[in-house]
DNA sequence: ACTCTGTTCGAACGAACGTTCGAATAGCCG
DNA sequence: CGGCTATTCGAACGTTCGTTCGAACAGAGT
């Protein structure tokens, strides 16, 4: 709260003016960044059809949120789990709308192409390729979403397809 | 520290005894951590030829000690980069030995199967899957180390091999 | 001018933290 | 037994943290 205080301007008693508690302003923070994802997301995947389109799709709004708000996300993902009752619960509830829209996805994927693989795996899986970028990615040095995106969405896409009739025909 | 010296039984002031700080001792284990694994991984990898295997058991390798030591691991990669100086920098080193490990593995594949991607991300999109298991693994629910390096493995593995050429063909 | 409401802040509180110190204890060797 | 070293601990120190409180200030309405 030190820290925020300095940053903002605001004396620290004045910050207890706007927001109750820390936590209830982690709260607000982790609220908002969350439902943001999940309401461009809807958005940009309205009308589309193709599975693996719509599977991009999700990749690259993930990817281009957590770039473009990295030192936010750094913290969020390292703050994860530490609201207690009702704040974690309703935080927990958006994320887990996030993570069902996902298992949505590659249910879907698995249906049009006759795939067989558990999802959620596979949909930890690529949370964990995606979020974890946050540890490493250098604006200076790696590229920018679009393009990790890309490279993301084909080893993800090409694993949970090519790899998977490899493993039905090992059979 | 006090929670340590509750659960060991040892008073506060004698933990001091035998670790001059907190920081050495957050050292002492993420050094005696990462040197086990890049050991055993050496281990492991002595004698097998297939690159494919290779990697599988690279990722088999990570999972089993991730998870046999879950809430550790939770704590290291939660306490990542905090170490300064001498600290950090030999622990940081160990890792990037281990990395380097898996970008060898990968270049090696690579050259065996005629492949193009970009290793880089490759090998952070491995370490992303692999290492985002603790937020969510359940050993009541989810299955073994083994039985998810063989997921992940397949996921893995038909992205970079299959979907690279599936890359290759769109150009 | 006066009050009322909304806003801001310096100063402090109590708790938790990493660390230190001197005293107490235990085990061993002469 | 006496003396030595290794080990253990209660108690405290100084700092940082989240939070609170009362006072100060500003602007609007009468």
């Amino acid at each position: 709260m030190r820290d925020l205080s300095r940053a903002s301007g605001m004396s620290l008693a004045g910050l207890y003016y706007y927001f109750e508690s820390k936590e209830r302003l982690l709260f607000l923070i982790q609220r908002h960044t969350f439902s943001t994802i999940v309401q461009r997301l809807k958005g940009r995947l309205e009308g589309v059809i193709d599975q693996e389109e719509r599977v991009r799709i999700f990749i690259l709004n993930h990817l281009e949120y957590f770039l473009a708000n990295q030192q936010a996300m750094k913290v969020l993902s390292h703050e994860a789990d530490v609201l207690k009752n009702d704040f974690g619960s309703e935080v927990a509830a958006i994320k887990r709308e996030y993570y069902r829209i996902c298992v949505g996805l590659l249910e879907d994927l698995k249906r049009a192409q006759g795939l067989e693989f558990s999802t959620r795996i596979a949909v930890l899986s690529l949370f964990g390729m995606m979020n974890w970028i946050y540890t490493w990615h250098n604006p200076r040095v790696d590229a920018d979403a679009e393009h990790l995106a890309g490279e993301m969405g084909d080893i993800f896409l090409g694993g949970v397809i090519n790899g998977n009739k490899k493993a039905l025909a090992r059979k």
